[in-house]
DNA sequence: CTGAAAGCGCTTACAG
DNA sequence: CTGAAAGCGCTTACAG
């Protein structure tokens, strides 16, 4: 095994001509089984596997899809929504024999370079997991029509571009629903960072629970999701003085450390106030008390795009976005529990 | 742009040949200015990228890098320490025009795709964040001659292949020392999944540390570095009915439940138990107690293995395999801050 | 169902 | 320093 076998080997091997030989290795059909099965035990024998630069040169696919992280800050990586997000996609690319390739957004301008190199069919599509208004980055792929899909909305709607997102909104008001039925009237939140379409849409529909309860917001702290903002946004909520008996915090993350400070400030969860995180975390479901959140299944939107792309890449016509329904997830922290 | 331009199309609009215009392009010298000029201004008004598949067909290269999670449980997405490894291999990647493909280990025995995708030069190189015991793996690797770094030392040192570690033994020793150092008698461990090496590694350190003080371990339990793993073993201990007054939990995510498990229990910490995790994750430094814990530079590690294998690739001889020294981060939770 | 032949877009000796 | 030419390993009309 000096040197990889290549067609022509394996052609030699069977007694075919590389063009059935490629054919019978595709399964492209229009091969007589006899020829199947020599070629078959031929690129056993040999150990064959096909060239994909020779393949990819010649039928213009690559059999690679990107997904994009389109975030500089690479302290993304710690967020479990982001490692989820990346198990959806490698579980829907499975059965599929397309590889994964991982691109980030850096700091310094370098979009340049993943512009050109996603626009210049390096690969098949890409998946964009879209945190932030980044309207030029889509622009380059839209006009290079490379198949797309977004994972959540975009910030602006005339992006035209197909997404699976969440209902950001539901969410919120669940979770203003949620709290008001468990008897709270003094209430509050901690944002995500109010420039991400997620965290916009959680805040409206919160707000819209609240006043369809006639309850008016009693204070609201922007965070970024992560737990350090969750702390600070609990001390900025207590130190308005108010009286304040439920909080949603738009991220699980924020919602732990919130939690904690509001203990160590010596207030009883949920007993003197009650906690909503986002996202149904690994930690939340740890955490003592046990906290209640909203369900946030990264791992199925992700990888509802990526299937949503390999139909696209297909050429099938795919128009509609999907948007999952969120659900809430009481436990103790909200005194929701049994 | 109907078509993107190819080379020929470039070497027309500079009026060279494709020679000159390919050398040009790749900066291989030989190129008179001038046609360097004609060349650089043609690939500028076309928006020029050459076709990677074409180039790899000749070169044998491939421009890309595959980051082997040998896990084939996708929980691991979810573990901070993943994520900072992604970023580690990001970051080497970005001035290298390298991509990163994403590959995990199937649970369905679909090694084999993997195995036959990695050893058949689709990559140009292999970083495994090898976690188990996974011989079989590797030993493709190593036959095909794919250069490859692991992250952590592999489960059998006959393995004999590159890889950056962490001294975990060093860590557990650490661990153990400074619990001491601040007091503590009664010592207990919630360790890592013990098939793991680093896990391994941090128990044998952690047990070093206490016989050279000539302190015998109360408890131990075995977690697998989840949050679960982290309560259950604390109530593991506590059912011992032994008094402790110190433990060491193998990851940040065990130490921080196990801390929650104390406190739920009534005892306090640091004052009647100290607790040290390890991994030094961002939800140490936001937990209340903040956590005393112990350096894992994920991404420092990942870096590394990536800019090694660079220079595997490249054909320069790398022997040495590379070790980085944790250190103690003394926070409230073990006594240790200020 | 099968094979001979062209061609995908590059790089690289080889002459000059 | 430059160009003509061969060739990387495949797929795909086109005939048969």
């Amino acid at each position: 095994m000096v040197q990889n076998p290549t067609l022509e080997d394996v052609a030699r091997a069977a007694g075919v001509s590389r063009a059935t030989a490629s054919r019978a290795i595709r399964g492209a059909g229009k091969v007589s089984s006899a020829a199947q099965e020599l070629v078959d035990r031929a690129v056993k024998d040999l150990g064959y596997v096909p060239n994909s630069a020779a393949r990819s040169l010649v039928t213009r696919e690559t059999g690679a899809v990107a997904l994009v992280v389109a975030e500089p800050d690479e302290r993304i990586f710690s967020d479990p929504f982001f490692g989820a997000a990346i198990a959806g996609v490698v579980e829907a690319l499975v059965p599929t024999d397309k590889q994964l390739i991982l691109a980030m957004r850096t700091r310094n301008g370098g979009d340049e370079r993943l512009e050109r190199y996603l626009g210049n069919q390096q690969v098949d599509g890409v998946v964009v997991i879209s945190h932030h208004d980044n309207d030029q980055f889509l622009a380059v792929l839209r006009e290079r029509a490379v198949p797309t899909v977004l994972v959540g909305r975009p910030a602006r709607p005339d992006a035209g571009m197909l997404y699976v997102d969440l209902d950001n909104r539901l969410g919120g008001k669940l979770a203003a629903e949620h709290l008001i039925g468990q008897g709270c009237t003094r209430l509050a939140t901690i944002t995500g960072p109010l420039d991400m379409p997620a965290a916009q849409d959680r805040l409206q529909g919160w707000r819209e629970g609240l006043e369809a309860a006639g309850i008016e917001e009693v204070a609201m702290s922007e965070g970024d999701f992560t737990p350090r903002t969750g702390r600070l946004g609990a001390q900025e909520l207590l130190a308005t003085g108010e009286r304040i008996d439920g909080v949603f915090a738009a991220s699980d993350m924020m919602a732990l450390t919130a939690l904690q400070e509001f203990e160590e400030h010596g207030l009883r969860v949920p007993d003197d106030i009650r906690v909503v995180g986002f996202d149904d975390s690994a930690m939340a479901e740890d955490s003592h008390p046990p906290l209640t959140t909203i369900t946030n299944p990264a791992r199925a939107m992700t990888g509802e795009a990526t299937r949503l792309l390999l139909a696209l890449i297909k050429g099938e016509e795919v128009e509609e976005p999907i948007v999952l329904t969120p659900s809430v997830l009481a436990r103790e922290s909200s005194g929701g529990a049994s």
